[in-house]
Formats: structure tokens, sequence, C-alpha cells
RNA sequence: GCGUCGGUGGUAGAGUGGUCUAAUACACGAGACUGUAAAUCUCGCGGCUUUACGCCUUCGUUGGUUCGAAUCCAACCCGGCGCA
């Protein structure tokens, strides 16, 4: 892997880049689908291609449950197994560690709502899983068998899987963590990090060191909402060797708060490798985050809000079940050059989502995708003439 | 015409003397969702209001029994089935 930067914006932190893979060259900022299981979930990989997606990112942890990472190796890889012939990247597992663990307990997402008073405090444990200096121990959602993962096993998995690009383990801590949580938190990820770094570069002095199919592996940046925590860690992380970075869980509540935040975590990190936010892109987050100098970021709400009902469009969010889009004749998103928006109008899409027909969750994912990927390149449009 | 079974909220369908504005499901309405546990979840769904488990109105219609009826009785209306 190769980053390559074309243009700093004078204007902010935004920068404009070329990231080169064996798998072919994404222009950044870009948006990331989220192909967790090896798909995006209603749409084959041909419509993945078409919607203008440039990378995919994959989870670690979910193809290991199913279908195992020796069934995706001896597929050929991930890029075989599925069909993309585009750059990939897989996430190490950790956001299950919050996901699957308090994030459950509490009914809580990675980004909290204000008003939120409940706390973990340091040394507390959620209730289905168990987090060790090893690793975290897991319960199948599947069929409930006992897993563990960590580093070195995360490491191994993602090695198999073979994306592009690899993430190291962290642990993705929850928005309700208190200061010592989070303090002791993230530095388990750091220990992790190393661990990491070593056992994949261990496995690439076995296959003879570089090569254009050379893996790159993240590291991971955390630190809640602290400050000096995120810049703590984006100091540690950002001098330990890796390809490029990552920045995981929640880093405030308002817009503004984390556009700063990201931009003194930023500024820790060597300026001259990418950067990926980890599971934000909403639109309204387009322009804090690039003009942070975020170069990737993915994003599930496209995908999953689709699935449930919700558009993106140029004029807001539109939610496919209301009555009134029944008479609606108009495309999806007029300004949108879609097929969904050339093709269909709001009246059927509306009724194909009340009808439960799954063809509406596929054009609405569709249109999604194609939206945020179109937005991403006029960000890229905006960066090239110095608007941003 | 006789016999028989049955008529419950937008629909289907529980309930067979008080704890019934009436289970449940669906439909409908309003929200939520940011490295996917998620084609999911939450709330509302007779009316009114000082929003309280307060008042009023509802279980085909009318009348009756009872302290009290969706539930028991009578007549009537409507529907299914059987026999003429």
């Amino acid at each position: 892997m190769e980053f390559n930067i074309i243009k700093q914006s004078k204007k902010s932190k935004a920068r404009l880049g070329l990231l080169k893979t064996a798998h072919g060259t994404v222009e950044t900022p870009a948006f990331v689908g989220v192909a967790t299981k090896a798909t995006i979930k209603t749409l084959s990989t041909e419509d993945v291609e078409r919607t203008g997606t440039q990378m995919l990112i994959s989870n670690t942890f979910h193809l290991h449950l199913r279908p195992g990472e020796n069934l995706v190796k001896t597929n050929g890889g991930v890029h075989k197994f599925m069909g993309w012939k585009r750059p990939m990247m897989t996430d190490s597992g950790g956001f299950q560690v919050f996901s699957l663990g308090f994030g459950q307990d509490h009914g809580v997402g990675k980004i909290l709502k204000k008003g939120e008073e409940r706390t973990i405090e340091e040394g507390m444990q959620p209730q289905k899983i168990k987090i060790t200096e090893k690793g975290v121990e897991f319960r199948s959602p599947i069929d409930g068998a006992k897993l563990f993962l960590g580093p070195k096993e995360s490491i191994a998995i993602q090695e198999k899987i073979g994306a592009d690009i690899i993430l190291a383990f962290d642990e993705c801590p929850s928005p309700l963590a208190d200061y010592d949580y989070m303090k002791k938190s993230v530095e388990r990820t750091h220990r992790w990090a190393k661990i990491c770094l070593k056992a994949h570069k261990n496995t690439l002095l076995r296959q003879g060191f570089g090569g254009q199919g050379k893996q790159a592996l993240y590291g991971i940046v955390q630190g809640g909402k602290w400050e000096d925590l995120r810049k703590e860690s984006a100091r540690t992380i950002g001098a330990m060797g890796f390809d490029g970075f990552a920045i995981g869980g929640e880093f405030g509540y308002e817009k503004e708060e984390m556009e700063k935040m990201l931009r003194s975590t930023l500024g820790e990190l060597p300026e001259e490798k990418p950067r990926h936010l980890l599971g934000v892109g909403h639109p309204e987050d387009f322009e804090y985050m690039i003009r942070a100098g975020v170069d990737t970021f993915d994003c599930i709400a496209p995908t999953h809000y689709a699935r449930h009902g919700t558009a993106f469009t140029s004029s807001g969010r539109i939610y496919m079940k209301k009555t009134v889009l029944l008479k609606d004749k108009k495309p999806l998103d007029p300004k949108c050059d879609c097929y969904v928006c050339k093709n269909y109008t709001r009246s059927y899409l509306a009724h194909l989502f009340r009808a439960g027909e799954y063809t509406g969750m596929h054009l609405v994912t569709f249109h999604n995708l194609y939206y945020l990927n179109n937005l991403a390149k006029e960000f890229r449009e905006k960066i090239k003439n110095g608007l941003i």
C-alpha cells in the first residue's frame, strides 16, 4: 500500500489523496462501504461497484464465526470469495468488544446522546463478554459457543481473510466509560497494538516481506472524549510504525466538538500516512471530518438505514413508509443520477416498503450508497477547487 | 319456514357476571438507528380533559335480570350450515 497526498488544503486540514493498493487506487477522501459478512446487505457485488464504492470493510469477528477464515482463504481470499475487484479492509473485531459487551448491556450506540448519566468505572466487566489482558472472551451470537479473540488471533484471521488493509485489535470502549476506565483501556489497546504489529511483521518476514500483495496494517487510536487521552494515544500509536491509522470510539456529542477533537487527535499523527475514521458517516458528518483531515471513513448508516426505510437525499432524510409518499411521483432524489432515481418514483418505493418487499430495501440501499459516494466526490472537488 | 351455530375495536381473533377500553396478532401512526447483535427496536393506536390507571362512550339492536353485563334472559335484525 502506498499513500500520496496530491493536495493539502490551505483553508483546513482537508487533503486530497491517492491510496494505492494491490487492488487499485482509492481517491480520498472516500466513503468506505460496510460489508461486515463479505456482502453489502441486499446488493450484489456488481451493484456495489455501480454505486461508485471504492473500498469495502469486512469484519474479522463475523467472518471468523461464519464461514471461518480458512474457508475464505481456500476461496482465494475475501476479494475472490465475494467477487470484489477493488480495495478492501477488515475491521479487527475490536468494535464487537463494545457492541456485544457494554453496548448491548446498556442499549447504547458508540455515539452517545446528551443526558445519559450512567457510567462505566474502571474494573467493570460487561455481562456477556470478558475482557482480559490477553484478549476478549466472546459468546457466538450464532450458537452461543465460547470464543476467544485477542491481538494475535485477530491478526492471524485477518491475514487469512486477505484484505488490503487490516486493523489492529483494540477495545472500542463504551461512551459511558469514565476517565479511569478509558485510561486503562487505551493503555491496553496500545499494548495490543504492539503485539499486532509484531505478529504481522513476523508474517511478512516469513512471506519474504513486501511485494505488491503486502497487507497494510493500521493502528487504532482511542481515548474517548478526553483530549489528553486522545493525543497521548495518537502519539503512542503514531510512533509505532503502522502503515496508517484508524480513529475509533466516540469523541464527543456535538459536531463542533467532534471536529475539534478530531483535529487535535489527527494533529498528533504522522501527516503523510492515511487516516481512517471508524464508523462515522452520516451526510452531516462529511464536512467536519474531511476538514479535520480524515482520508477514509466507513459507516453502516446508508445500508442499515436503507433497510429500515430511511433514504438520504440532497434535501434530507426521507422516511419511505410515510403514507404521503404513495402519491409522490417524483424520483427519490431529483438531483441524484443513480439508476434508482432515474427509473423509479417515491410512490413505487413507498409501496415496496409498505409491502415489505426486499426490492425496496435493495433500491434504497443502492441509492444511499451512491448518494454518499457522490457526496464524498463533491468534497474532493471542493478541496481541488480550494473551497474547503 | 324449522333447526342449529354465530355476530367483539381498521382486520383477524381471545374473553362467557366484577380485576374490560376489552388479550394477542396484523394493519395504521410517531420515533430511534453512526468500525451491523439489527429487513431491527421503542412508543402510540375509542373520545375528552386539570394526562389520572379521571370522566364519558363502546363487544349486532332493543328491553330485562343483577349491587354490577361483552359475558345471563327475551324479542328483533343480520350471517353460516343443515332440513324442508
